[in-house]
DNA sequence: AATCAGATATGACAAATGTCATATCTTCGT
DNA sequence: ACGAAGATATGACATTTGTCATATCTGATT
């Protein structure tokens, strides 16, 4: 199995090639040390794998996978960082890498390679840990256990976009007042007291 | 390495075995079929990592996994399903499980189990493709760059936890029209009409 | 046919929200 | 000390939102 690093820091990318090299099945086409490096390299090595730093001067390790990505759609690439950091992650998740995981970890990332190796995809306990916070407003209740009607969850909708009674009203095709009840019957069942904790009840709650 | 295996399918729980031992390092503690019997073999062998089925008549893998987890919050917990559900995803990550995987990928089985037992977490392809349209409410915006005071994002929480103006002002100890103001100001500069939009950028943007 | 439940609508009202001009007061820089 | 800038407040007003009693219409039940 061939893999590419790429890493700000020289130094890094030796220690990582020796690791990597203690294991007889990798081996390491080439260490690049920049994001244009990364680019490059890789449509020249095609390696199975391309283990790159997020954080480096110029061209960042996002950008590079980004666009290594439109051009080689099939690359498997696996990110280094130092620290967790919620916005890369996300962006990292986004363009569609294979994972991330701190370069402390040093005797985890054998197996890391090989799971990608295989078609999986790795990240690093406190990565995986911050997602469910972000994913999860709560247990995704049902609005029928509140007796919700299909009409009533259209206007839940409607203010969760933002809509005014009227524009709700426009939508649906009903009058004004009628959602204006309608509303007024929907707070009493799910016990709250204002609209705009409707759309809150909606995003934490439901949101299907 | 001890790995407890649990599968509905007593046949699956055998070729897995097959499987994990064909690797010298790895030793299969025991194959369990139901929830229960989960919970109890955990306790009795407490193995590295626990490979587990997610549906199962009874206890499913799930409610298992949250009751081992329970008791053992160092429990490594590796889901094997037949097929990617969105719904069991976001509750596995919840509950802390440390991967998810497909079991027909049988040839990942091995360097997944040795990824998680490094202290990563591994995930199948399709699962983690389906991560970031769940994430990515908007890219995380920065209320100041929208000029946004720290008063003013005082009065955004409050109105992102559903309170009136009335209600807000007798918290930060200012006169309800002050605050009335300054949703006026607060939905010009994010350029929205009603304060329940406000709520709306608040739990899709921003939310810190 | 008589009745009932539902969805929709209206009007009257109360309360909350949003807009705007303007006023005080403090603080800061010169 | 002077003036500018910022934060807070007020009052007047328009609009939106929420409450409630009541009305109309439809379709289903008996």
């Amino acid at each position: 199995m061939n893999i590419l690093i790429v890493d700000d820091d020289k130094l890094v990318g030796i220690s990582l090639k020796t690791i990597i090299e203690s294991e007889p099945a990798l081996q390491v086409a080439d260490i690049g040390c920049c994001g244009e490096d990364a680019v490059r390299l890789y449509s020249e090595h095609k390696p199975d794998i391309l283990l790159m730093d997020i954080r480096m001067d110029g061209m960042t390790g996002l950008d590079a996978g980004e666009q290594i990505l439109r051009i080689h759609p099939e690359a498997k690439i696996l990110y280094l960082t130092t620290f967790a950091d919620d916005e890369y992650i996300v962006r990292a998740l986004k363009i569609g890498a294979k994972g991330y995981i701190l370069k402390q970890d040093f005797e985890s990332i054998i197996p890391a390679l090989k799971a990608v190796h295989a078609g999986q995809s790795v990240f690093g306990e406190d990565i995986v840990a911050k997602i469910p916070s972000l994913l999860s407003r709560g247990q995704q209740k049902n609005l029928d256990d509140y007796g919700i009607t299909g009409k009533e969850e259209d206007i839940i909708r409607g203010i969760a976009d933002g809509l005014s009674n009227r524009e709700i009203a426009g939508a649906l095709y009903l009058s004004e007042g009628t959602i204006r009840n309608s509303v007024s019957v929907i707070m009493d069942k799910l016990g709250l007291k204002r609209r705009t904790q409707i759309a809150i009840f909606w995003y934490k709650n439901a949101m299907s």
